[in-house]
DNA sequence: CGGCATCCCGAGGGATACTG
DNA sequence: CAGTATCCCTCGGGATGCCG
């Protein structure tokens, strides 16, 4: 039969897998991945690049990346300190995954935005233009 | 030069590429394109087969899905009404993007839970464990 | 420079009830 | 079957201030 070596399952709501997805399904952990795709990056040129993200959110979206293993914190005790975030291994084996889809918006964003138009001018009654 | 014949720039806040990539950054969107990839479903099915997902939760992803011209949606008049959900033209350029991302935590899941385990006992005093 | 600690508001989303 | 409509409450995340 070659059952799987893991009991994972993405669909199973008290799956670990679960929760891990629901971490990746963020828009600061992709823009963030992709950022450190080219190589390592200090936090406040993350900070800049990633134009509109608060200091708050990209401490919490590296911590939270650094405990699952996906990036790795680097301290230089200059003066003052420099920090240095970087992937790890294994990112290496979601990066490609995670830069194509953050740039598949920016490829098909007329597509998108012409299916909006036309999707809200045969339902003039909804209102989705609000929703998330 | 060769200038971009598009000039969206995910990084940019106020980009309307920020938006959608926020809207596809969700675990119910995901989950629902990834269920989708193998052909059309209906409503219920995708329901009971994304174990954890509310009626609310899903109508909503897939009437944003439908507007962003990612799914189809197909009445039948039958009694009674049968509905069934598939991916469009579009959305196939991105589902085995998706498919990968979704899938990937079920295949890494065990190194993501190492780094964390690792993660915790090296810092003792934060408690991420919480966080989202 | 690279954070941490608080306050606080608004919306995301669960639970529940009703419908064509 | 495939939704719509409300209520309600938490919690994500912005703003602000302080620190080694």
């Amino acid at each position: 039969m070659n059952t799987p070596l893991f009991a994972y399952n993405i669909y199973d709501s008290r799956c670990p897998t679960r929760d891990l997805l629901a971490r990746l399904a963020d828009k600061w952990v992709l823009l963030v991945m992709d950022k450190l795709e080219n190589g390592p990056m200090r936090f406040n040129t993350l900070r800049r690049e990633i134009m509109g993200i608060t200091q708050k959110m990209l401490t919490q979206t590296l911590r939270k990346l650094e405990r699952d293993g996906l990036i790795e914190r680097t301290v230089f005790q200059t003066m003052p300190v420099t920090v240095e975030y970087r992937l790890t291994a294994l990112a290496t084996t979601l990066i490609e995954t995670v830069t194509v889809l953050a740039h598949w918006a920016e490829s098909n964003m007329d597509a998108v935005a012409a299916a909006q138009t036309a999707y809200d001018s045969a339902n003039p009654s909804l209102n989705l233009q609000s929703l998330p």
